[in-house]
DNA sequence: ATGTAC
């Protein structure tokens, strides 16, 4: 069975000389774009029937046809169910380039916000020894946990020392004394991405970044107090951690203004050498080069710092937790680090395609690494079970926690949350963030947010539905669902 | 996502 989508709608002169999209339907969890015009490989989107974007209000299933264009991109164009329209690839997009092959790194298939990403932490106590001392908590990460737009970070710190950071990531705060190893332990990549060069960084974006280290941000960011609801797998679960209502926290954050500035830098820097390389994209936000040049090394060490800046960045928001956890509940608020992961980043990785092994840059815009058992970067202690793979849902909904399956393609990549479904725009006309407050409390969630505003973009009714996101995700055999959480507290910018 | 336009 197929469906038309048309493309191209925002920009009436394109629509006209491009063809309309043919989506196959491959299974009800998996979707084909074929090839056509300068595409090198189909699309494939993993998703139901309703969970489809919109062509009317969103481009995104067309980013995906794009995307497919790109030099030495190898398999397919992916994109998880979670898809939705955003600059140049899609949000929730899976493209990996063959770099021993013209590959090209494209700053578009990363986002503005580099190395955005999630972590879970682990409280020793359940939901009802919580409960009277709830208010109390939020009271504290209220005082305690930097948030909204702007300068203010937990950790205050020189240029010298935001290099080291930007060098060491997560690291460079442990070392510090924010944190302990075993947190590093349960970092993806140790908490520190290889390649980062902060002399790749530019004045402006160090400068953004000297009074953010240690901040939670706005928009989709937020931390959560949270309750394991449902477990799902009951040995994987155990092997996490986690039990039935026991008491976590969620914190989900990344590079502030830093990685924005670096993402806006290598832009315009990519977008004028693409010339020279005589490389053309259907869509100017899709600028690329080379990995293997100068330009395309050159992003991706100023990307990978400004990972490195959004590990540490949610290494300090987990000391700030745990200061206001123990400072209410001492020791039974202490807070053991399950996992943290990006879902922005491009990562050089080996693949095996086409029966053979190959160095991969992978790119993962809104969808998160997502590493079978037994894989080797997979914490000692957890390789049993696999790779956690942390799922925020939209406010006051659920969130999850998955794990990786064997062989489960798309470069072992899968969802990164529920995925919007209305722009910030439309939220803010339709929802008053007064009434989704009062909304929240009167369903037992404890609000701390700065902004009525920010919460009106932030409805869950702007965005699909995580539970359905997340079924679909497992029927595809992408992931397999571990634990439910829900949240009873919520901080937000 | 973002000193929501240099």
């Amino acid at each position: 069975m197929a469906a038309v989508v048309r493309g191209g709608r925002s920009r009436p002169d394109a629509s006209a000389a491009r063809p309309a999209l043919r989506l196959v339907e491959e299974t009800p969890w998996r979707w084909r774009i074929d090839r056509a015009g300068d595409m090198k490989v189909p699309g494939v989107v993993f998703a139901s029937r309703d969970l489809l974007p919109e062509a009317a209000a969103d481009q995104s299933l067309q980013q995906v046809a794009n995307v497919a264009t790109l030099p030495g991109i190898v398999e397919a164009s992916y994109a998880m169910p979670d898809l939705h329209w955003g600059y140049g690839f899609p949000i929730g997009g899976v493209a990996a380039t063959e770099v021993d092959n013209d590959g090209v790194v494209s700053p578009g298939g990363v986002g503005f916000d580099i190395s955005c990403g999630v972590r879970l932490l682990i409280a020793p106590i359940d939901r009802g020894e919580l409960a009277f001392r709830l208010e109390m908590v939020m009271d504290a990460l209220e005082e305690l946990v930097p948030r909204g737009m702007g300068r203010g970070g937990v950790w205050e710190l020189g240029e010298p020392e935001l290099r080291r950071v930007l060098q060491g990531g997560a690291r460079a705060a442990v070392e510090r004394g924010y944190g302990d190893e075993r947190d590093l332990e349960r970092c993806e990549d140790g908490g520190l991405l290889e390649g980062a060069d902060a002399d790749a960084v530019s004045e402006r974006a160090l400068a953004r970044g000297l009074h953010q280290v240690g901040s939670l941000g706005s928009g989709n960011h937020f931390l959560e107090v949270q309750v394991v609801e449902e477990v799902l797998d009951a040995a994987v679960a155990a092997c996490f951690g986690l039990r039935v209502g026991q008491v976590c926290v969620m914190i989900h954050s990344g590079s502030r203004g830093l990685g924005h500035q670096v993402c806006t830098d290598s832009v315009a820097g990519i977008e004028a050498a693409m010339r020279r390389y005589g490389l053309s994209v259907p869509d100017r936000q899709l600028a690329c080069v080379p990995v293997r040049s100068p330009e395309g090394r050159a992003y991706l060490a100023a990307m990978a710092a400004a990972a490195n800046y959004g590990r540490a960045n949610r290494q300090l928001l987990s000391v700030v937790a745990r200061r206001a956890f123990s400072r209410v509940l001492g020791a039974s608020g202490r807070l053991e680090l399950l996992y943290d992961v990006s879902h922005n980043l491009a990562k050089l990785e080996t693949h095996v395609v086409d029966g053979r092994a190959r160095l991969l840059c992978v790119h993962r815009k809104g969808a998160t690494r997502a590493l079978p058992p037994g894989h080797r970067d997979v914490p000692a202690d957890l390789a049993e079970a696999g790779q956690p793979v942390l799922v925020p849902g939209s406010m006051g909904t659920a969130s999850y926690v998955l794990v990786g399956e064997p062989g489960a393609g798309a470069f072992a990549s899968t969802c990164h949350g529920a995925g919007r479904a209305m722009s910030r725009t439309a939220a803010r006309h339709q929802v008053s963030g007064a009434a989704l407050r009062r909304e929240l409390v009167a369903a037992g969630v404890a609000v701390r947010a700065s902004s009525n505003r920010g919460l009106a973009e932030e409805a869950p009714t702007s965005y699909k539905d995580i539970d359905a996101v997340v079924s679909c995700v497992e029927r595809a055999g992408l992931a397999r669902r571990v634990a439910r959480l829900v949240p009873v507290g919520v901080v937000k910018g």
